[in-house]
DNA sequence: AGCACGCCGACT
DNA sequence: GTCGGCGTGCTC
């Protein structure tokens, strides 16, 4: 038996930068032979007292250390180790990967709820009731339906996963039943004693779905949301580590479930950006559920009906087994899309054209249900002075304000920014105004006028700024109350109900434009997710989508149900213009107060980076954003591409550093590896 | 001299 | 993040 330890390296939960360490405390005797790595314990921190997590124990202190006057421990919060093995070690590949703080990456991996329940137990010195059961509701139990032979081999290639070592990527159109395949393995796993965890979409996460898998798996799923209330979010947290719940559905963050003996992990619309971090640490779930994944030997499934172009080319590769469902299982063919050409289609100034209004009323009339898209929040995109040409702008942001209707309201949609509707023109007096693209605010005024018999209902993010309103227009929409729903991308996905027979765009061709290498593989994912909405029953369905680049191969590869075609014209331009994936990018934002200081410190950047340039790395940049101004701040940006990730976030995370001390308070150059979005 | 305020940097 | 130390500058 080896001596116990006398020393621990601690990680403290204080987010500073300058704490991004271990600090050392001694360890007292009562302490000594219980201790672990990924304990929770109490420090003291200056006046302090803080929780933290043992990262390293020790005998011998280094020779910085001999000097220091080291404190002790104040007391063990949580004996059993937390973060013993498996999650220990990703925290610090996260560190290095995503070059991101000890605590950032704690935080990912831990529920902050959990966190300080376990210090507010031990400062209130009482051990409160943790034994709270969880509403038990019985769900209803849905039936197994039968597979197709598809579907069969899907899940048998999941549960060989042991034999070809290969994660799975699931390519399968819109309602061919990917979800009832992620059933099946999930079950086949249980039945195995292992566990599960099942990753959806932000939006995706609809009580409707949630349903989906209780009825089938019954009181084993555990939910992960950050949607969730903090003991909700606890209570599952603990059950899953106490080994109570097999499995977990939930958004980015249920990649950390705290399993110990996973067997299957499921990404549901794996291209879904929704997977991507925004903040530090600005992980991806997909990269970190290779990481589980392997550290498990567990299954991996990535599904989509429009894969992400990179994981498409890796399965092309042979690195993911590639297994397709080409059909619905009922054998409905995929709706037919018919473009509609707007510079030809007048219909008295409306947004719908004759072709849209005219396939409405036949739907209607018949009883059937439409959902129509407009990816654009608003009633009209700007207002601009009829006399002067004067049109209002974020004072943060620099872009027009968006005018809300209903709400009396100019918006900035990036940082919500409010001002209140001008009477008449700052400018000149002038009191006409002309108003820019219009939005959905504005499309639920003209359907309402045009179909005033027709209850309908408009999800956006200005609809469902109450929590449960989701859900509600939802319901009432699956139960034929309301007959049209429309509103933004928060429509396109998951909705699954039979009596929808249309599916109408607007602008289908409005995000072509963006200056963003996705912007085609994005455009489509979106227009075939929103067709796939329709003709999911029995009676059939027909989309179709208004634009005016009718021609644009993206729009004649949606019309064709081609995904193959977008494939081949993303990755060619890719290859060419050498972007992911082939190549890694790390995007360093360099923002500042002073327009010439982020400049200047933006151009400093890849002057560093440029000397270290290696083999095959190639800078972009630097430029000012596409979102030049932000918050108040003047943002420029450039790119790092690069053959290998890891080498390029450190040297991006020093330059980052480097900059934000040479202008102390005055820039920050905030870096992302593997960014989603580029403006 | 005595104290309010704000900035800086240390925290094991 | 939070606290204390220390500088500035104002007031008694």
């Amino acid at each position: 038996m080896a001596a116990p330890p006398l020393y621990a390296r601690v990680v403290v939960d204080v987010p500073a930068r300058a704490l991004n360490r271990l600090l050392t405390y001694q360890i007292p005797p009562p302490f000594r032979e219980s201790l672990e790595v990924g304990c929770v314990v109490l420090a003291p921190l200056a006046t302090r007292q803080v929780s933290g997590v043992v990262v390293e124990l020790l005998q011998q202190l280094s020779p910085q250390e001999e000097k220091l006057q080291l404190r002790p421990l104040t007391q063990v919060l949580e004996a059993t180790p937390f973060w013993g093995g498996e999650l220990l070690a990703l925290i610090q590949i996260m560190r290095r990967l995503y070059a991101c703080t000890w605590q950032s990456a704690f935080q990912a991996v831990v529920p902050a709820p959990v966190l300080r329940r376990l210090q507010a137990m031990w400062q209130k010195k009482r051990v409160l009731n943790r034994k709270r059961r969880r509403q038990a509701e019985a769900p209803a139990l849905y039936s197994e339906l039968p597979l197709t032979s598809a579907q069969e081999a899907a899940v048998q290639a999941i549960i060989d996963f042991a034999a070809t070592g290969k994660p799975v990527l699931l390519y399968g159109v819109t309602g061919s039943g990917k979800t009832e395949v992620y059933l099946r393995a999930v079950q086949h796993f249980l039945q195995a004693g292992k566990q599960a965890i099942v990753l959806v979409p932000e939006l995706s996460l609809t009580p409707q779905a949630v349903e989906r898998y209780r009825g089938r798996l019954g009181e084993r799923v555990g939910i992960l949301h950050s949607a969730l209330s903090a003991p909700e979010r606890r209570d599952y947290w603990w059950a899953m580590r106490r080994g109570e719940l097999p499995v977990a559905l939930g958004t980015r963050s249920a990649i950390f479930a705290p399993f110990t003996n996973l067997g299957l992990i499921c990404i549901d619309e794996e291209h879904e950006s929704s997977y991507k971090q925004e903040q530090e640490p600005r992980y991806h779930a997909r990269q970190v559920a290779f990481m589980r994944a392997k550290e498990h030997g567990a299954a991996l499934v990535l599904g989509s009906a429009t894969p992400s172009v990179e994981s498409f080319y890796l399965a092309q590769k042979g690195h993911y087994q590639l297994v397709e469902l080409p059909q619905r299982p009922g054998g409905q063919s995929l709706p037919p899309v018919n473009l509609v050409d707007m510079r030809r289609s007048h219909n008295r100034g409306r947004l719908i054209s004759c072709e849209l209004e005219e396939a409405l009323a036949r739907r209607l009339e018949r009883g059937e249900q439409a959902v129509l898209l407009l990816n654009r929040r608003g009633y009209a995109s700007q207002l601009q002075c009829q006399n002067c040409g004067y049109i209002p702008l974020c004072p943060h942001c620099a872009i027009p304000l968006t005018w809300h209707k209903g709400k009396r309201l100019l918006l900035c949609h990036y940082c919500d920014y409010r001002a209140p509707l001008p009477s008449c023109c700052p400018q000149c007096r002038g009191v006409e105004f002309k108003y820019g693209t219009p939005g959905a605010e504005r499309l639920a005024l003209e359907i309402a006028r045009l179909f005033p018999e027709v209850p309908l209902a408009r999800m956006d993010r200005d609809t469902v700024g109450k929590i449960g309103a989701h859900a509600a227009i939802l319901e009432a929409f699956g139960r034929g109350e309301t007959r049209i729903l429309l509103g933004t991308k928060m429509i396109a996905k998951g909705l699954d109900y039979p009596n929808v027979t249309l599916v109408g765009v607007l602008r289908a061709d409005a995000e072509l434009a963006q200056p963003d290498f996705r912007a085609g593989e994005r455009t489509f994912q979106l227009l075939s997710q929103a067709a796939g909405r329709a003709g999911r029953g029995s009676k059939g369905g027909e989309v179709l989508m208004q634009a005016w680049d009718v021609d644009h191969p993206i729009l004649q590869a949606v019309a064709r149900h081609d995904y193959l075609a977008m494939y081949k014209a993303e990755i060619a331009l890719r290859r060419e213009l050498i972007y992911p994936p082939f190549c890694r990018l790390v995007r360093v934002v360099v923002r500042s107060l002073d327009p010439g200081l982020a400049q200047a410190a933006a151009q400093e950047g890849v002057q560093i980076l440029r000397a270290q340039l290696a083999e095959g790395e190639y800078l972009v940049g630097p430029a000012p954003c596409a979102l030049e101004r932000l918050q108040g701040y003047y943002r420029w940006h450039f790119l790092l591409k690069s053959p290998q990730l890891l080498p390029s976030v450190q040297r991006c995370a020093q330059v980052s550093e480097l900059l934000s001390k040479r202008y102390p308070q005055k820039v920050q150059a905030i870096f992302d590896p593997e960014p989603q979005n580029l403006s």
